[in-house]
DNA sequence: ATCTTATTCAACTAAACGGTTGACAAAGAA
DNA sequence: TTCTTTGTCAACCGTTTAGTTGAATAAGAT
């Protein structure tokens, strides 16, 4: 259990190999090996990788005699979606209000106490 | 101009400092002096992290005197969204249906060239 | 039993990261 | 002009990260 789940899988997204294997795994289920081959990388670092999706919660594992399949989990994607809907839904209502304007004013300007006599 | 836009906004989005002061900002502008207010850090180092998110799109900055009010900029949200919102959608599509099945089979049965007989 | 395939573990390295302190610059206020 | 506020720049430090090589494990295949 991660203190920081959001932030987990976050910067599990950050890196971009990380990045294509989900995306490849959106297609289909694939085994280290499998996912290793389009990189100029070792199938250790793959592993690591994986690793870092699993323990994201991105990616799930089963067992295939020797293989490992890996498998995409939606579920967690659900946790991002929600966090950046909500915050991009304010900064869109925020973007041509009045408290836009509000804010831009003094701490005077506010109070109504103006240099206007 | 960065190589990798996508990753740079999930990679500010991991700190959970950083996804605090985006929360702060969704409700108003702020200054970095503002910002820094509520955590146990210096000046510095949000002024540090104020740059991350600027680097990354997320975040603009004006000018009001010595100040330097940061604004939330939502446009960024949407690539987040767009690729998360596609992955997702075919993680879940793929999650009971035909291919799902398909993958576990061998190359042999695949080919029906099974053991019986 | 031995060999091969698939994967992980351990130890190491270079670079990036999050934080600090201290000095500096820019713009108002006295 | 000098003082204060607001913010950044530079150098440094400890930790994490992404990669490597090499050894170990697990499970089939011969």
């Amino acid at each position: 259990m991660s203190a920081d789940p959001l932030g987990e899988v976050f910067s599990a997204l950050a890196d971009p190999t990380r990045r294509d294997m989900v995306a490849r795994l959106a297609v289909a289920d694939a085994t280290v090996n499998e996912l290793a081959e389009p990189y100029d990388l070792t199938i250790q670092a793959i592993s690591k990788h994986l690793r870092v999706l699993e323990d994201a919660g991105l990616v799930s594992r089963t067992r295939d005699a020797q293989r490992r399949p890996a498998h995409l989990e939606a579920e967690v994607f659900d946790l991002m979606a929600k966090w950046i809907e909500r915050y991009r839904r304010e900064a869109e209502e925020r973007y041509s209000r009045l408290d836009v304007v509000l804010e831009g004013m003094s701490e005077d300007e506010l109070e109504g106490n103006g240099e206007e006599r």
